[in-house]
DNA sequence: ACCTGTGGCTGATCAC
DNA sequence: GTGATCAGCCAC
């Protein structure tokens, strides 16, 4: 079934919603909720239980009569012994039946609008909104007035999706606040429904994040502040969370707040509606749900499908991963790299293992399937002209490539229904074993390898030796079905640590990669002062690092350097509450951002970002205690820790190697 | 209620 | 002081 734009679960059962002219249709099919049971599971009350068929633990299938009978054990259920519940009632449902959202649709067709609500502080001012029809409606005059013609729109334009940027935490329970305040009911709901919220947590890299789940029936909340987190959580080059910095990152050319919000989802959601159209998953599951997560989803959903029986995750351990190493240090010119095109998911079929508990052989039969779908999206767009077509192509292969490459961190994943770790292993031993051998071959060809990670070698040839050849070797050393990619090659390459190294690349352009040399931890004078330091070392005129060193002793000593460049910056990864929390329980330890945090009283949450410097006069100064938010310092008076500051300098200065 | 993996560098705290 | 350990950020 085709153009499903939005589903719900309720007493009616499963109620799609459809695209009709300017508005939308309805269809019901019957569905109520079920658990799986293992052997010995006491059968719930008001269900009719069918047998599964395979080996898998949870070999039963208990379906409820309502969705009232559900919900009233649910609770029980989950804490009973051999009961598997799955959380969603939409996972449920699109599982069973083998549905998708937006199977068949293009990104185009989804009626999209994004809002922001302007405030006095007290009382809405104005919302705007901009749509995929092209409107951009705004609304002001009195707060009654917006609020009633703010619904009025959202039901006559009629969206699938409703995004707006930090929408969860401000404009919508503000809005929600200020609707119930003037007595206005906010029933722009598919089917005269309002929003609900509720408290829930989604990961974005290392960082957990709580937020408000909003949900407005028959249609889809996204949050871009979310879908960015989880774009710079991949780039990790997003200097700010602001809707002006992401205009300039992004090259948006509107100025209007609503209007580049607009482009925003444009660019960042077409990835995730593919991905949509794959998983057994509303729109926003699909948005914040981990790789791990959305792939249990897609693998369990097919074995519900086909009414086969679930095994039980194994329990996890560790396992060796990658081959990591640095071979040589310093500066190198002429530097070749190549790796190993997409080496997991290739050994994983080459290697054609399946997961020990995947009895349909479900995982290999979905990773082939997905990366052909993967590869003919990618050759359509490389055949395309530029334009939204080859857009939407490109946006699809590389929400499969995410997909794909999540397969083998699924083998690895704890809570993984058909996770495995003798799998996981057996891949990373045969990935250590190709890249020791594509090392070894280098060797005989006399080339010399410099840094080497996972899937990828840099490496120098001897000058006057044949390039083509030493390819050829290499290339020879690969198996079947798994190729070897060689990429540009690099005038100069200055390699620091395993991890960490700078390229100087043919348009002179300098890259940096590795924590040690770019994390967004360092202050900013420690990442301009390496920036320098490493351009000069790739250039070969060291006595522009010495002069750089003596002009950021100068400033600092003689506190010239503007503040803002010796603040760090962390993210808060907690609530200030809980780290407090923490500390009282004995478990974990003080920490300076969280301590200013709390100290300023200014209502800091998780995911924040705290930017402080530190004071006192000797450079060593436990950091908590002597620390200042950069927001706080005074404005005729500077108070850094010019001996901590300057003992930094040096630090990396020798670390580097230009003093000393 | 949520969660893909391991490996590596740095700078901080904390127990010794 | 010193080493262990952790948090944060990053590579792949």
């Amino acid at each position: 079934m085709t153009g499903i734009v939005a589903a719900e679960v309720g007493a009616w059962g499963l109620r799609l919603y459809f695209h009709a002219g300017n508005s939308f249709r309805t269809e019901d099919t019957p569905f109520t909720p079920y658990v799986l049971l293992d052997n010995q599971a006491a059968t719930p009350e008001n269900c009719s239980v069918s047998k599964l068929a395979g080996n898998g633990v949870f070999c039963r299938m208990a379906s409820f009569d309502s969705l009232a009978d559900y919900e009233s054990q649910l609770a029980g259920l989950k804490k009973s012994p051999g009961v598997m519940t799955v959380s969603s009632l939409l996972q449920q449902a699109l599982s069973i039946k083998n549905l998708r959202l937006f199977a068949g649709m293009d990104f185009s067709e989804l009626r999209r609008c994004c809002f922001t609500v302007v405030t006095d502080g007290e009382v809405l001012t104005a919302i705007k909104a901009a749509d995929s029809d092209g409107n951009f409606p705004e609304f002001s005059g009195d707060e009654a007035g917006i609020i009633r013609s703010f619904n009025g729109y959202i039901k006559t334009f009629d969206p699938d999706v409703i995004c707006g940027f930090n929408c969860c935490r401000e404009d919508l329970p503000y809005l929600i606040k200020r609707a119930k305040k003037c007595k206005i009911p906010l029933d722009c709901g598919r089917d005269g429904g309002t929003f609900s919220a509720g408290n829930s947590r989604y990961t974005a890299g290392e960082k957990q994040y709580s937020y408000q789940r909003h949900t407005l029936q028959g249609r889809h909340i996204v949050d871009l502040l979310h879908v960015v987190q989880l774009y710079d959580a991949a780039h990790r080059d997003i200097e700010e969370y602001t809707v002006g910095h992401l205009k300039e990152y992004f090259k948006i050319s509107p100025d209007d707040p609503v209007q580049i919000l607009y482009e925003l989802s444009g660019i960042l959601l077409p990835a995730y509606f593919y991905r949509t159209r794959e998983l057994p998953l509303g729109f926003q599951d699909s948005v914040l749900r981990g790789s791990g997560s959305a792939l249990d989803a897609l693998l369990t959903a097919e074995y519900l499908q086909r009414h086969l029986s679930l095994p039980l995750p194994e329990a996890p351990r560790n396992y060796a991963g990658a081959l990591t190493g640095m071979v040589a240090s310093g500066v190198f010119h002429q530097v070749r790299h190549c790796d190993v095109r997409s080496l997991y998911p290739s050994l994983l079929l080459a290697m054609q293992t399946a997961p020990a508990r995947d009895e349909a052989g479900v995982f290999l039969e979905l990773l082939a399937k997905l990366r052909t779908i993967r590869l003919q999206a990618k050759d359509r767009a490389k055949t395309l002209p530029p334009g939204p077509e080859k857009s939407r192509y490109e946006a699809l292969q590389s929400s499969f490539k995410i997909l794909i490459n999540s397969f083998y961190g699924y083998l690895g994943f704890a809570q993984g229904t058909f996770n495995d770790f003798d799998l996981a292993e057996k891949i990373t031993a045969a990935g250590r074993e190709l890249l020791e051998k594509l090392s070894l071959t280098l060797h005989e060809h006399h080339a010399a390898v410099i840094e080497m990670d996972t899937d990828g070698i840099y490496f120098q040839i001897p000058e006057n030796s044949d390039a083509g050849e030493l390819d050829a070797a290499l290339n020879a050393v690969m198996p079947p079905g798994i190729e070897l990619e060689f990429d540009a090659q690099y005038p100069a390459m200055y390699s620091f640590k395993a991890k960490n190294y700078a390229l100087l690349h043919s348009d002179n352009s300098i890259s940096l990669t590795g924590a040690a040399l770019k994390s967004r931890a360092l202050e900013p004078f420690q990442r301009k002062f390496i920036m320098q330091i490493v351009s000069a070392k790739l250039h070969g005129t060291l006595q522009a690092a010495l002069d750089s060193y003596e002009y950021w002793r100068k400033c600092i000593s003689e506190k010239t350097i503007p503040l803002e460049y010796l603040a760090k910056s962390e993210v808060l990864s907690d609530s200030p509450e809980n780290y407090k929390r923490k500390l009282a329980s004995g478990s974990g330890r003080r920490s300076a951002p969280y301590e200013l945090a709390l100290a300023s009283g200014r209502g800091f949450r998780a995911g924040d970002k705290v930017k402080f410097y530190v004071t006192g006069n000797k450079a060593k100064v436990p950091v908590v205690g002597n620390s200042r938010l950069l927001s706080d310092a005074p404005a005729d008076l500077r108070d850094e820790n010019t001996a901590y500051y300057l003992a930094k300098l040096d630090a990396l200065a020798e670390n580097f190697g230009i003093i000393r």
